[in-house]
DNA sequence: ATGAAAGCGCTAACAT
DNA sequence: ATGTTAGCGCTTTCAT
């Protein structure tokens, strides 16, 4: 038999207004009269009716705010449709949602932003932006207010965020060293093409490649792994250097980095036919190159399920107070060729 | 501004009684009165809230009945999961499910089941079985008589059902040419094996198969399809023969058979390295196969949200009256190896 | 055939 | 600090 909040009231002697007090941490209850209603509750496992609260909730919606780079970047798009298509599901559910599109290559206006959520009485704030301390200390600071922040995408470490939810980069490199060994084949050499090594998101991927690669028993070299700082010049350039000189190199994997330069180095030497080329995500230009059969495969991070995930697990976490099953959550990674499109 | 049954009432000059019969298709209203408040709330684009709707079904939840195969089938359990996983989201919204497993061998058991929901006022089916006659005909009653009818995993065709939701046979197909043709290489030949071709479901996966190889300009050769008919042994024994007659062929698509009995065959003539295997779904024997990198991809159809969507499907239909997005809703169709487990 | 009113579980404004 | 009450939008019983 389900509980109310009036079987509580009953049996703690106290009025429904006072259970609800207490359930959600409203001041003006004494002590013992607290404590009673708690363990009441506790003891009887009662859960929140969420039709019940929403319905109630109906004319101030709960407000969640959401942080995110600029909406041109294509692959914020998935992240938006997810979602949406999480809001229309919790649309009569008591929930109104504002965005915000903040740079993601400083920090200030990212943190700025987060501040003003706080002031403004928000109740959750979804954010994806930089790994970095002011923003590190603006989400502890929202966090201490009682205000859940949920990260996507890409993490913020070290700070109180409830939890986050992406893609798992050390194992995304794993796959790309598993495909790599099935088409370049055993004794392979192959070159891997990262970010700066320094950021702990682009190495993991690299990381990952590495060890696997060690330990598939394919004996498959990788003879080098080139920085491109996220750079045309420095991708195009590096490769360009590296595969004139390495004609025995048969795979490329672009952990970062931009893959038209990549694309454009190996057609101009005439490799296309030589060199397997596996990249992440899914770009125009990959789609392109993979339906040229240029690319074989590109690794996959299910952006649409990070958008609607978080949504959910926030939603979750205000109204029935569940915190999410796990502090990483990580999305499927998956594997896309040009058959799969 | 949100429309409520209220502000219908007020326009059409009658009570919120009477609104809701019209909305719901109850019967007591006179025809101009029905008409009346049909185009007004047509007009103000009423959507109902489902919240509201969640608490005053609260007593009486609306039920599902769930029909499917017996739950030893590993692959039905992540169906299952997804299902538990839509409940749960679902459960203070006024739902109730009941479950019932009835043979995948014959039809008339399945049928009965169908006749039984309905006959016991049920508001909605799910169901996964047979293509067959006599199921047809009882999802064709239940339609009639105002009873939904989703189809999962495996559809029935030509019928009045809402919309069939699983895995994309013929993308599968090609998807696993598109694999072979990487692995094994340009001018490779290789052999499928399949279940009978006569069934529509099992042909697809090959006509995808034999498609992709034709396009994709590899010249990859398909120098047999086997029928195994669902046997241990026709695989093993047909497979057994044809190999060891053609010592060319570097690969075999299994797109439907006994994966343990193909990788017993290609052990026993000591081909592991020579031959790259590819099949479909996530069974042990597979997984245990691709550990010792004998089974090089395997092709999924996302059980999971193939449960948690249908429910939600149903759900959406019988709460606000929406038709599914598509009357064939395909999940994703992904690529697994041993480094995604 | 239609209206009026109670009630689903919870929140919030108002009393005390 | 705590109780009382109205109300969220919809369904359903009971009158008429």
């Amino acid at each position: 038999m389900k509980v109310t909040i009036k079987n509580i009231a009953q049996l703690a002697g106290v009025s429904r207004g006072t259970v609800d007090r207490v359930l959600n941490n409203r001041k003006g209850v004494k002590p013992d009269v607290r404590n009673r209603v708690l363990s009441i509750a506790a003891k009887l496992k009662y859960e929140p009716n969420i039709a019940a609260k929403a319905l109630a909730y109906n004319n101030r919606p709960v407000k969640f705010g959401i942080i995110m780079p600029p909406r041109e970047i294509a692959f914020f798009n998935e992240i938006k449709n997810g979602i949406h298509s999480a809001e229309n599901e919790l649309k009569d559910l008591g929930i109104s949602l504002e965005y915000r599109y903040v740079s993601n290559q400083e920090s200030s206006e990212a943190a700025t932003t987060i501040d003003e959520f706080v002031k403004s009485g928000i109740s959750g704030i979804m954010f994806s932006g930089m790994d970095d301390i002011k923003i590190r200390n603006q989400i502890d600071n929202a966090v201490d207010e009682g205000i859940p922040v949920v990260t996507f995408n890409s993490d913020v470490t070290r700070c109180k965020r409830l939890c986050f939810i992406g893609q798992d980069l050390y194992k995304s490199g794993r796959i790309a060293a598993g495909l790599m060994y099935r088409v370049a084949g055993r004794n392979s050499k192959v070159v891997a093409v990262t970010g700066n090594l320094e950021f702990q998101a682009h190495k993991a991927r690299i990381d990952g490649f590495m060890d696997r690669a060690a330990e598939s028993g394919q004996n498959m070299i990788i003879a080098n792994v080139i920085e491109s700082f996220d750079r045309y010049e420095d991708t195009y350039n590096k490769l360009s250097a590296f595969l004139s000189e390495h004609s025995e190199i048969s795979g490329i994997y672009m952990a970062t980095g931009d893959v038209a330069a990549c694309v454009k180095v190996v057609k101009s030497l005439g490799l296309e036919h030589n060199i397997h080329i596996i990249c992440n995500d899914i770009l125009p230009e990959i789609v392109e190159n993979m339906k040229s059969q240029i690319i074989d495969f590109t690794i996959v991070q299910n952006p649409f399920i990070q958008g609607y995930k978080s949504l959910k697990v926030l939603y979750e976490y205000i109204f029935t107070g569940k915190n999410p099953e796990s502090e990483l959550i990580y999305t499927d990674t998956g594997i896309v060729i040009t058959e799969s499109l």
